[in-house]
DNA sequence: TGTACATCAGTGAACGCGCGTTCACTGATGTAC
DNA sequence: TGTACATCAGTGAACGCGCGTTCACTGATGTAC
């Protein structure tokens, strides 16, 4: 069984602190809310000195922006996800929509890493002109002109469209948590259910009406 | 001029802490940010030893619950004011939701301790049910049944089509100060301007058409 | 009107705490010859 | 293949800091008689 070399404490070198210490940030974040996430605290929890961590990041703020990183990329992931999951163009925001809260819901702490690393640097990541292509932003984007939801020809609405599509998800996603909702949860049998029910009168995703 | 008496350090009993505390914690909240505002900072602020706001607050969370109320008052007369200067039912959905996102440009601070606070609770000031005539979620509630945006008959509609609308004005309240923006907002002539239209890209206030 | 005294609203020193960061160090690794 | 040595990635103790809160205290106020 060699359970020495299994169970054995760490050796002396880590191998890979860098991912040790974010995963580590995670758990925290996750366990004790954001306000835990100290580099002391991750040092300990990742079973490393108080130093340690400066070996491999040049302080606590370059530590937040890798775990907030990973969150950014994680919700690339998630969007794509329900992008490719929709089953027509016209559902198509409304399920991005959907993803998008729900990994609110779902890494609450981490989502607020991320808003509050963004907000430190004032602006989100990716300067949003040369932002992968893979990115939710483009995702968003891509979906509302494929709908019809933004004029193909005019980059600024494009834009418009999309950044409004954003600040809706992100104000829901930022309230979805407050116990004022709980009864419409209950009305309309379920958390899902309000959050689609929100998308669908803020209107997100229908060709828009001149006004 | 009795120059004793105005210039005079301030007597012992000093007639309203609660308020200086409040003021100083304000003044703080706008020069150096959240993150700034301790209990200690606040009585150095207001000149006063950090044991004195204990004879006024119970703890730090108290004192922050007392801004952040102040917070929520302002943005309900922000809001009314909004509503009373519209020109027309139809543009008064619109003007409101400028009102509020230029309420947390200006006090981008203070906005965050009110949201913090709301968070640390999980719930909105006031019960939503319980909650004044003159707030701004009633303002907004009842100028979206008059401008034909929610069925006054259908209570949950009503709700969903006010909470629809608050989210869109905080996601965009959150987002607005990022630089990414900042080429919209020229190329659209202000911030303001940019505010109206990502507006109009929501859909704000516009009576839905079915889908 | 004057005085004794309870109460109120401050003071300032102290508590223990966890934080971010630095430092001199040491054990492990890997490369040149 | 073996050895000297530079480099890398840890340790653990220490730094100074500001924090929230408590405590015994004291000066000011106001009320009862």
């Amino acid at each position: 069984m060699r359970e020495s070399q299994v169970a054995e404490a760490r050796p002396y070198h880590h191998g890979d602190l860098s991912r040790a210490l974010i995963d580590a940030a995670r758990r925290l974040l996750e366990a004790e809310g954001p306000s835990a996430l100290s580099l002391r605290a991750v040092a300990r929890e990742a079973g490393v000195s108080p130093a340690a961590p400066y070996h491999h990041f040049k302080d606590k703020g370059e530590l937040l922006e890798a775990v907030a990183g990973e969150g950014w990329d994680m919700l690339d992931a998630a969007i794509a996800r329900a992008r490719a999951q929709a089953p027509s163009i016209h559902q198509a925001l409304n399920e991005i929509g959907v993803a998008y809260v729900c990994f609110a819901r779902d890494n609450p702490a981490l989502y607020r890493v991320m808003y509050d690393t963004a907000r430190d640097r004032e602006a989100l990541p990716g300067d949003m002109a040369t932002i992968n292509k893979d990115s939710a932003y483009c995702k968003v984007r891509d979906t509302l002109i494929e709908a019809g939801g933004a004029d193909p020809r005019d980059p600024i609405d494009i834009e418009l469209a999309t950044t409004a599509a954003w600040c809706s998800a992100h104000g829901l996603a930022e309230m979805s948590g407050f116990k004022q909702f709980a009864h419409l949860k209950d009305a309309l049998g379920g958390e899902e259910a309000f959050f689609r029910a929100i998308f669908q009168h803020m209107g997100l995703g229908l060709p828009r009406t001149p006004n």
